[in-house]
Parts: C-alpha cells; structure tokens; sequence
DNA sequence: GAAACAAATGCAAACGTTTGCATAAAATTT
DNA sequence: AAATTTTATGCAAACGTTTGCATTTGTTTC
C-alpha cells in the first residue's frame, strides 16, 4: 500500500526545505511567488493532501466534534445530525458519531475514546441507563476536564451547563389542553421510558394540564411504552379497558401502534377518541387519519447546538441554556367534528 | 483552558523519562512491576488519557472510518450506521458520518477532508448528483490513493471494487410478481429518482417481471417521485387517472404517500388497488391497511460493510461484492381477499 | 575478583506540519 | 565601497507517543 505523499517528500524533490514547502502551499509572502505557483502546482498534480492529524497535534484542536446519541434509528436524532452537518460542514468540522444504544457502559467508553482523540467538544444526549443508575460520574470527568459538553435533547439535572433542548413540558401542555378544549375528559397517556427526562417533562406537561382544567388523573390512563409503535400494542389493549375519549403519546410511533389497535376495533378516530402525538414525523400526516402532533423542530436543535459550540470556542457564550418552544399541528386524529 | 496532562508531565513528576511512562503505562515487563503498579496509579488518578492523534500519525493508521451519506433521515441509513457501531466499535473504531444532501461538491469536499483525516477507510452511499453528473473523478482519487472503498447500498458502475448491497433487482421482482400473482394486472410504479442505481433496479426488477408474465409496460403507469410521501402525492393524483390495480412504490415512504391519496378517493385497498413498498420501515405493519414490503436488512449491510473493512485490514478479502438478499413482507396492503 | 549476565531505565528518532528566528544573498541607500 | 535594508530560504523546536538501542546498576557465575 503506497504512503500518502509528505511534504518532506516534496522538499526533496524542489531539493529545498521542508518548511519552504509548508510556507509556499499556504501561500506566505515570503515565498518567491513564482516558487509559489510551481510548487502549488506539482502539489495539486501529483494529489498531495495535508496531514491533519499532524496540525491537530500541533494546534491542540482537531476541528471534529463528538457527538453521543443513545439511538439513531429515529426520525428526530438523524434530524438533530443533519442539523449540526449543516452549520458545521462550512466551518471546517467533521462529526464523530456515536450511539450507545441506551447503554451506559458504552457511553462511557465512547466518551473516553473521544476525549482520547482530543474531539474539540462532546454534544451528548444521554443514555437511559445513565439516567437510569444515576452514574454521572463520566460526565463529571469531562467537565473537570474543561473539554467543552453540551447536553442536546435531554436535560441534565446541573447548574451552569450548555443544554438545548425542546420545552416538552410545554408540548405536552399544548397537546393535552387541546385534547380537553376538543371535548375529551378522559385522557390517557402513553408514557415514555420511565428515567429519562423527555418522558418525564412530557408527563408532568400533561399532569399539570389535567390539573389546570381540574381533571383528574386517572392512574389506570397511564401506560408505560418504549418509544416503538410496536410497544404500544399492548399497552393500548390495556388502555382501551378504561375507555378513554383520549391518548396523548409520547411520540408519534406509539400513536400509530394506538391507532392500529383502535382501528382494528372498530373505534372511531377522532370521534371516540381523539389522539396527539409528539415529534410530528413526516409520516404524522400520512397516518390515518392524520396524526395530530406536537412538532420539535429536531433540525433546529441540532444548528442550534452547533452554533453554540462556535459561540463557545470564541469564549462567548457560557453556560447557555436554550429552550426550542415545540409548535402543536393539529390533524384529523384529534380534530372533533362535534366542534 | 487547562491543557490534558501529557506523559511528559507524568514523567517530570517522578523524574523519569517518558519512554518509562510509556512502558510502564503499557504494561511493559522491562519495567519494574512496582513502579509500573505506581505509575499506573497515579495516571488514573489525575485522569491521564492517552492522545490518539500522536498515535495515529506514528502508526499512520487512525483507528477511525469515513462514512458518506446522503441523506440520514431515513430509517434505511441510521440503521446502517447502527450495524456499523457494532462491529466497529468493540475493535476500537469511530465513525466519521458525513451528510452530503445528495450534493457532489459536498462529496468531494468530504472525502477530501476523511483523506486529510487518514481515516483507515472510507464507506460511501454516493450521491445523486454524482451520479447525475457522471463525475467520479474523486473517487478514481481515492482509488488511485490505495485508500480502502466500500461502497454501500447504491450500486458504483466499475469492476473490481468492494460493495456491499441489497439486491434490489430480485426485491423488485419479488414484490411486482407477488402483485400479478394477486390478480393486478395494471400495475404502476412510483419510480425513484433517476440517477439512483436503486430506483434504476427496482425500476428493472418490476420491468422484467412483467415481461416474463407478459404484462405490457405502460408508461402511463410509471410516475416518478422522490424518496418521500410528500412527493407521492401528486403522482399518485396523476396516476389513478389511468385506474392502476396494483401500485409497486420505491419505498415505504411513497406509500404511505400513495395510500392516503387513495384513501381519500375511497378507493378501497387491496381489493381495488393493491400495494406493495420497499423497506419494511418499522411503521409500515402499521399502515392502513398495514403495508406489504421488501424487507432489506438495512442493518445487516452496516455490519457486512464493516466486517468487510476488518477483513481487508488483514489483508483478506480483495474485492468483494457482497449482494444481500431481500425477503418480501406480506401484509393486508395486497392481501386481496378474492384468493 | 573478574567476567558474564540480567534488570531497569534513558536517549533519540520518528510520524507531518508549522513558525520564530537566523542566515544568506541581493538590492538599496549613504 | 561600506552600511543598511529587503527578499528568500533554512534551521530547529514543538505537538505526544512509541521503540530499538544504548547505558547504568546490580547480580550471578566461574
């Protein structure tokens, strides 16, 4: 296998040094601009490429972020990378993408392969498990570190921190207060993963909700999912028992598990019972009928992460917190006829 | 900002030379195993991590993978990523994922910088435009550079390289055959984007079909779309004009896209028209009805790319094409009751 | 007690690039 | 013609780590 070409290679070949190569290939005045030109020239011909693993090692930066996600296979995460590529890719950054499938231990040993490969920042979204066992004490490691952290998605429960994520409690409000202005008294709720602070803010939004419009919460309206529509399936069976006019989900995977069971017994939508989602997937509207859903602009978290962490490396900007306000889409599942 | 502790600093504290610390930190038998065991203790203690880029330019191998994309916001390509972390990460490698949007210039400044990186190896979904463009000069590049290739999932025209696909011609034929054998005998297309070698052997694979049942091609049946149900809208409207029985989508996607226009036309589903996509996204067995599919294991193609790049690695295994079997998912969406 | 050996550690080069400073040569000023 | 300035290039260190070889010290053997 060929070696890539050095720029020591090229000084041999012009038989001068090293650093004038350096210098003409970064266009330095002191360089002869004919020399220059030449020496541009054979470069490009013969496909001469910087080692940047040299610069970084020099300049102590390696113009690659880390980024940790627990899952990539939905709909929001890939939205949250495409996101950051979009402001980073013209600023010269290149993604170190990690999932960790909800594990802790793999969270924790990604963490230290980037920290190892000197990542400028690490953007993470944390792990069931690490919320789960309460073990923070990676995260402590990184922040003792200095090395820039900035929390996407889902919260961390710490003062002074670069967190951007959705206002869920908000969402989970707006969904569960439409749900009640389009007539629905008995609401029930697909409940996300039990630690994880998405579930919970989007729980507590809809708790709150009920007890504003002094409704109770019916403890047999609430069933516990994963975030797959798979795993509302039987969750739903279960719901249906306590007959309610209404199911706020915690994303729109679930509603669509919902409204397969509903479907199938012959329940209409959203007449008998009207159902809001959270996510607003492109598929929210191709549902049947058409998912009602709460919208967090996942792109939007993502550009927003990446300018804060530019903010950042100019020494602005310490410890932000941003809050994205989610937007309620309202669609056939939840909009009543009666109305 | 304070500075990693190198082991430089390590070796000044118990003045030592660093080749010492080194040794001993690598669990080296030249050096004294109480020393070591000392050493050792002290460098968890403070949080001593390795550096990597040193590393990677002194054995000029970077323990990281290049992965080009197109887009992630499908279910198919964060699926693949996935099969990718978990063969790579227990060998101790990280990703580089870059989004090019399906944009050639976003290709080649990518690739150029995973060059510039020395990543070990780039695995690339090329874009559309590139393929529009019949610009692959970067990729003759790369080639020429002895840099390992994979291309993954989208098909590169040219002898003697390593991919790793989905046999999209079989799934095709498989889902078209399934349609006739369900009675369809007007049977449309949701047809990819042109340049794409997927939507060019789905395309084929239903064209054969029909040839080998003797079913005319017409061309007022082939619609072309996107790979999203956005985009099936209007060609869905454009082809029930010429009153389809069967409808063979690009992807899941497009049907969802199809399957509302169609519902909303009460156009009954399979009975009138039936369907059949392409994927097996997780939501499709949620559709209504639920949605016939090809199943391409998504994930399976990450973790062949990712053994293949291992075994390339030890020398094994020069230009391998590896074709991954689709398997075709019946489900309500072309059940026709007649049979 | 000298020679051979083993054990533990240090030296220095290497990976590829940049950059402050020194040097050399040429051109300009007095 | 000597002194000064300008122009162009080279030297060497630095980034953090590893590793072959050399060196030092201590131990064993005859």
């Amino acid at each position: 296998m060929s070696q890539p070409i050095s720029i020591k290679d090229i000084a041999r070949k012009f038989k001068c040094a090293p650093s004038t190569i350096s210098r003409a290939l970064n266009d330095h005045p002191a360089i002869n601009i004919e020399t220059r030109k030449t020496i541009q020239e054979y470069a490009t011909r013969i496909g001469y490429q910087k080692n940047t693993l040299s610069l970084s090692l020099l300049n102590k930066q390696s113009k690659t972020l880390g980024v940790i996600l627990p899952t990539m296979a939905h709909f929001h995460e890939s939205s949250m990378v495409e996101g950051m590529e979009k402001i980073l890719q013209p600023a010269g950054y290149l993604l170190n993408i990690c999932v960790t499938n909800e594990s802790h231990a793999l969270e924790r040993a990604y963490m230290d392969r980037l920290v190892a490969n000197r990542v400028d920042a690490i953007c993470i979204s944390l792990s069931q498990e690490t919320y789960d066992k309460n073990r923070n004490d990676h995260i402590d490691h990184a922040i003792s570190r200095a090395l820039p952290l900035i929390f996407m998605d889902r919260f961390y429960h710490a003062q002074n921190l670069d967190q951007v994520i959705t206002d869920d409690y908000q969402g989970a409000f707006l969904a569960t207060e439409h749900l009640i202005q389009m007539g629905c008294r008995r609401i029930a709720h697909l409940h996300g993963p039990k630690g994880i602070t998405v579930s919970q803010q989007r729980f507590k939004g809809f708790q709150d909700c009920l007890l504003k419009y002094e409704l109770p919460l019916l403890p047999e309206l609430v069933a516990h999912v994963s975030f797959s529509a798979d795993s509302a399936v039987e969750a739903t069976h279960a719901l249906l028992y306590h007959q309610p006019d209404g199911i706020f989900g915690v994303n729109d995977e679930v509603c669509f598990g919902a409204m397969k069971v509903i479907r199938e017994k012959n329940i209409r939508i959203p007449d008998e019972i009207a159902l809001v989602g959270f996510d607003d997937i492109p598929l929210a509207q191709f549902a049947y009928p058409p998912l009602s859903s709460v919208s967090r602009q996942s792109r939007k978290i993502g550009e927003e992460t990446a300018q804060l962490f530019l903010a950042k490396l100019n020494g602005q900007e310490e410890n932000k917190q941003i809050s994205l306000m989610p937007q309620l889409i309202i669609r056939d599942s939840s909009r009543k006829r009666i109305f």
